[in-house]
DNA sequence: TCTAAATTTGACACAAATTGACAAATCTTT
DNA sequence: AAAGATTTGTCAATTTGTGTCAAATTTAGA
């Protein structure tokens, strides 16, 4: 249920870039990186995009996974996850 | 994007039930079942349950409308809330 | 090994969102 | 017009989200 912060982890870790360099970009106290890529905490909307263009990914492929996590963590580990989740799918379809 | 709302006042009103007693029933102020219904507010997890048994319907429905409401409402009208919903659902396929 | 840098953890602060009550306004029915 | 039903607006209490800082722990290099 921590799709993007593995996802930065491992992109970070591939160029061997520090936490603390990530933070200084983003603006942010180290320790809040290293809790959002384990997981702990959750980037803002613009964050993720401005790690997107840092790491020279998509924005799509950053936002998809944080919009997953979001979806997962809302409906957490409800017996009903999956029908709510088609449910809404149903209905967004409708909407495009 | 308010389903259940728009699902419990249709069962309140072809049971010609008022706001007044569903509001009791639930022990909530009457204004906040109002909103409830128009999607101004939502109800927690133990009041759709409650609301389910007062109205005679299934858990599941209810529940499933409940769920997909707060699905769609964390991702919003994000231009990737489709492709979100469906890593979601991938994930979530794996944990089941 | 020793130590310095990197990372993690836990406590706290502040802001924003959620949940509810209450009062007043509006809509409906008779 | 009066009574009841519903809606709207505002305020308080609680919860959740975002961030900092200091201390503890882990990792790497001399």
């Amino acid at each position: 249920m921590n799709s993007l912060g593995e996802k930065i982890r491992a992109l970070r870790e591939s160029k061997g870039i520090l936490l603390r360099q990530v933070a200084a970009f983003l603006e942010i106290d180290t320790a809040l990186i290293s809790k959002i890529e384990r997981g702990e905490r959750r980037l803002t909307r613009k964050q993720v995009i401005k790690v997107a263009n840092y790491y020279n990914v998509t924005d799509e492929e950053l936002l998809t996974l944080w919009l997953s996590d979001k979806v997962l963590n809302t409906i957490d580990s409800d017996p009903y996850a999956m029908q709510g989740l088609n449910k809404a799918k149903t209905i967004l379809k409708t909407l495009l």
